[in-house]
DNA sequence: GTCACTTCCTTCGATTTCGAAGATAGTCCG
DNA sequence: CGGACTATCTTCGAAATCGAAGGAAGTGAC
């Protein structure tokens, strides 16, 4: 029921074009491969005689005959991913393609430490494939989000805050003796901006912000996660410029996460009396035009921003896209994009965009089967 | 007299693993290159007869059979690098492993614009070539690095400050004019980190901070040059906290250059009724112990540290190289690691070393033979 | 409809690349 | 100094890859 995918050589990279959708047919797969187009047809012949994939209809006419277009068998297998929270757990099957599906949310508390909570998971999955895989088509990978830092090397969770028990502890390898498949373990806004980063198909750098309880961040670097040391792409330890002066949880004064994440503006609401209980209330209350919420997510867009333009300055992206659940507050973007625009230098923002993310609830999912098929396909 | 490199295939492959010292033999190459030992030995046997590659001697011996060394020809060809300053230019004649042959500092004023400024460096080249060059032995291409912003796609210079006439100019099409060769044209940062990452090379990503006159930055990622959009790397123009108000000459206020710069720092000496006239007069003060000098350089360092926190928290390099001329004073470097260790993540500064560069004076133009041979090698 | 043209895909001989086996040339140790 | 071992490099048949040519299946103009 699981395997590894039985691919070799030249047939990944066939298999991964066809995947993520840049490549329809024996012709779209010779121009992008590089290989002749009667190599490409040869190993597609060899692709769909494994059952990995499948030939289906033709394609539009680009004014010849028509190409014959080609797909991921849907017997070709399943991705089992998950994005692990604070108090739930996302979870849900993709095909290999990375369309989801089937996609729910469960209670669990990630404070139980990681044998439970890695147990509870792996459960879930085995209920997700007795109800909607159908027999013979085998699971191909294995991953989850971590909220907080995993070191790439080791794939350990490393130094996390509110995780107790976590602490050095070997995701990968506990998920491993129960799976014999690639194990994908990831930082959760990793995760978010792989998955976003299908999204932006021609462009190439991209930082994804998670505006939610947190501020999280990851980065794309020539279309691949930069993973650094495990921490890339943290931006709320960051100092802000500041009149007063917060002591953050890290200990250190000033973090941009005590200013403008959506905890510290659900602390800053219920002291002035008006009482939330997620941040995705404060969108609510922005929608109904409150002006203390508003002047709030104003305020934390500008910060958030102005941390941006070191950034943007630095590394020069093609795209921020803001996602978490502050971002369907619409004066958070536009604040963002007021601070970078102006201090930015012109070249960095020449052509950049700063936009709402586009891969929805389910990027950090969608990102993990990204990740797990690339892992799937040049780990043979 | 002048030819684009012979190569094609995998030899470009083995061309540059011998180039940059990769390695020495054929097993090297096959180790590194990921062919067969076969097919290394019958593309050597070419680049051989082609007179790109040479045997010389043999190597020592791992516990088997000696090596027998391989070296570039040193008729192979030679490369012509040159790096702009505002008043003057250093340039130089490489062999492809990026050695120099010979190299020169000549005064040139940028402010006569791009076709004198060019024409005198050609000029140079033709001098050099005809002086240290045997004949027969060709040009393989032709490169410069430049003090402002170069788009990476049509390799114009853009927006440049202190550069009058440059905005806009094709250089890269000037060059060509006279050179049908692979020209490099490039943000001089860029260059400088591009050769100070050949003397890291277990180390895939770095900041190099070039601390002169005025603060550049180049960044490596993944072992090669990131770019963005031409600014990338840009650290000069970061707003840092201060409790008095700089404008800079790019029209924000508190600019990271206004406070932590050479220029800055003279400014400030002088009007304490210290004279100096090059940065490198304020090393010689801080050896001589001037305290106020000493106290002046530690702020910059304290300064520049405090933006590359920001940095180092996103970017999780291995290495923080820092070059220019100041950086011969050592309470530079130490004050920037000093800010940098005590508020950066643990986790991205648990084995980021933060080191004086190593690649020394030249180091732009070794890092312009680095991206031309990879020019050279690629766009056959 | 038919003719010129384009794109898609396959067939087939030529070329390149591979990998196992062997020749070559050392080291190390008793 | 001889034998076991290791690493380097080459030889040669097998397998993969290529590219030119051609068949298949369209579009669009007249």
């Amino acid at each position: 029921m699981n395997e590894r995918l039985p691919v070799q050589g030249a047939q990944g990279d066939l298999l991964r074009l066809v995947a993520t959708g840049k490549a329809e047919s024996r012709a779209d797969l010779a121009r992008l491969s590089g290989l002749a187009a009667s190599s490409v047809s040869l190993r597609v012949e060899e692709l769909i005689d494994a059952g990995l994939l499948a030939e289906e209809g033709s394609g539009a006419s680009r004014g010849g005959r028509r190409p014959r277009r080609l797909r991921l068998s849907p017997t070709a297998g399943v991705l089992a991913v998950a994005d692990l929270g604070a108090h739930h757990v996302r979870l849900g099957l993709l095909d290999l393609s990375g369309t989801p599906l089937v996609v729910e949310e469960r209670s669990c508390e990630i404070a139980d430490g990681p044998r439970a909570t890695l147990d509870r998971i792996a459960d879930a999955f085995d209920e997700l494939v007795a109800a909607h895989v159908p027999a013979g088509v085998p699971i191909r990978g294995v991953g989850t989000g971590i909220p907080g830092p995993v070191d790439p090397a080791t794939r350990r969770v490393v130094t996390p805050s509110r995780m107790p028990g976590w602490n050095d502890f070997l995701v990968a390898d506990h998920l491993a003796s129960r799976y014999d498949l690639p194990i994908l373990v990831e930082n959760d806004a990793n995760l978010m901006a792989a998955g976003e980063a299908r999204w932006w198909p021609d462009h190439e750098n991209l930082m994804v912000v998670k505006a939610g309880t947190g501020i999280g961040c990851g980065v794309i670097v020539n279309g691949r996660l930069h993973r650094g040391r495990g921490a890339a792409g943290d931006i709320s330890h960051v100092r802000v410029r500041s009149d007063s002066s917060v002591i953050c949880a890290c200990g250190h004064p000033d973090c941009l996460e005590a200013y403008a994440s959506g905890a510290a503006l659900m602390t800053a609401l219920s002291e002035a009396g008006i009482k939330v209980t997620r941040p995705a209330d404060i969108v609510g209350l922005v929608h109904d035009a409150v002006p203390e919420a508003t002047s709030l997510v104003r305020n934390a867009g500008r910060r958030i921003g102005e941390v941006l333009t070191v950034l943007v300055n630095f590394f020069n992206p093609d795209v921020i896209a803001v996602g978490g659940s502050l971002s369907a507050a619409e004066p958070l973007i536009t604040s963002i994009r007021a601070a970078v625009w102006e201090r930015c230098l012109p070249l960095a923002t020449r052509d950049l965009e700063i936009a709402p993310a586009r891969a929805g609830r389910d990027a950090a999912l969608l990102g993990a089967g990204a990740l797990l098929l690339e892992a799937a396909l040049t780990e043979t």
